[in-house]
DNA sequence: CGACGATTTGAATAGGATCAATGGGAGTGG
DNA sequence: CCACTCCCATTGATCCTATTCAAATCGTCG
């Protein structure tokens, strides 16, 4: 890797608390690497290689089963993805491929088990990124389960426009089609579904949605911190 | 805990190679506590003080929300539960209620963040268990949004079938009710989906389950060891 | 035997998917 | 700058899947 991006690795809190020596391991073997749009990265089924740090961009994790395909995740800097394959050194459970112009740390997975295994920093921080994962799909499961389609999206909708700054503005940062199998259901139903939330002040123009009628919106999504606050 | 039941605990994949001291650490603050069928141990949205270790009878997690109540996992020995909410010392994402007798250990949270941080055998069986754990709820999401609820089913008694030797012969060790939940879907569904695999050479008969026709329900399940191999 | 809860079955409804066709940008090339 | 094209998104119609509500049946336990 160039020397002159390590800093801001090392910022990372996957990174920032491990000895110099173990850090210097780890970059020793890895690639910091440019993607465009639409790459597929990693193919769920082929043995995982390497861990994936994201650094700029965001990735799609998707998975595919009887000619379907869904999306399970997005990934947006800082996070890792395919962490647990790479530490029990097994398959990938799911593909990922890039969404727009993306930087991503690679790391080949054997130096990571050996430097997890020496340094305890980096231990506990691996520990507190994989149990972070752990609950994001746990939170995806219990979405998927106990919501329909529309309050799928609307609480989708709000969560985004917390993150985006509380103006009554989101910007979909992926197309509708992903977001469509993001939620869990075909970009038809997605269309429908915006057209339902229409009473509840959702307006779309494009990429661009305005919600007038928050209060309303929350009162059907139902929002439960165990569920969208990915914090907790 | 009494001391007649270390040896049963130290053999736990989990605790079998840890340092003496370690241990030792562990078992003092630890119970070991028998609980009779359908006790509620933890309820979702409580801070996570102890980290639960299955070590005989079976444990259902699961979640709550718009008035819903879905079931996200059975575990059964020896596995753990909510080890992530206990490593991070957050609140619990899922509720868990014991399914039959159930003998359960109980390390307090803090304890097991202790011993993680300065045993570092420990904290690879830790993570061991996390990363697998977390590869079966991503299995649990697949399963859920690739799949249509007769196909669940399906897969569902191919493995089960399997787990029990493979004659032919599954025994549900939860009620239908439970069954439905885990499926995602209604009592009802469930049982019109058995009802639909009755051409495939399912033959229900209270909890005991006959499969005459194996390979035609395998067309049917198509089953993928991506999501229904407990071991990948 | 009787009662209770669990399961099954039936009918009606709702939620989503599929298929088909239309509308609407964003980018390309003239 | 405008027309063209292509792909994405939307809309409409229909079908299928799954849920809901209701009632009947089954099994088990007291």
């Amino acid at each position: 890797m160039r020397s002159k991006d390590i800093p801001l690795v090392r910022e990372l809190d996957l990174f920032a608390e491990m000895a110099e020596a173990s850090f210097d391991a780890l970059m020793q073997a890895a690639f910091l690497q440019r993607f465009p749009p639409q790459v597929q990265l990693i193919t769920e089924g082929e043995p995982a290689d390497f861990l994936y740090v994201m650094v700029e961009g965001s990735v799609e994790l998707f998975a595919t089963g009887n000619g379907r395909e869904t999306t399970i995740e997005i990934i947006n800097p800082v996070a890792t993805f395919i962490l647990a394959a790479a530490l029990r050194d097994q398959a990938y459970l799911m593909s990922a491929r890039t969404i727009e112009n993306a930087r991503i740390l690679m790391i080949p997975s054997e130096t990571v088990r050996a430097v997890f295994a020496s340094d305890a920093a980096f231990a506990r921080a691996v520990v507190r990124e994989l149990s972070g994962r752990f609950r994001t799909v746990v939170k995806a499961l219990k979405n998927q389960k106990l919501r329909n389609a529309v309050e799928r999206l609307a609480n989708y909708l709000l969560r985004k426009e917390s993150e985006q700054g509380g103006g009554g503005t989101v910007t979909l940062e992926i197309d509708k089609r992903t977001l469509a199998a993001l939620l869990g259901m075909t970009p038809e139903n997605l269309s429908r579904a915006f057209g339902t939330l229409k009473p509840y002040g959702v307006a779309v123009k494009g990429r661009e949605i305005r919600l007038t009628k928050t209060a309303d919106l929350a009162a059907l999504a139902k929002p439960s911190p165990l569920i969208d606050d990915p914090a907790s």
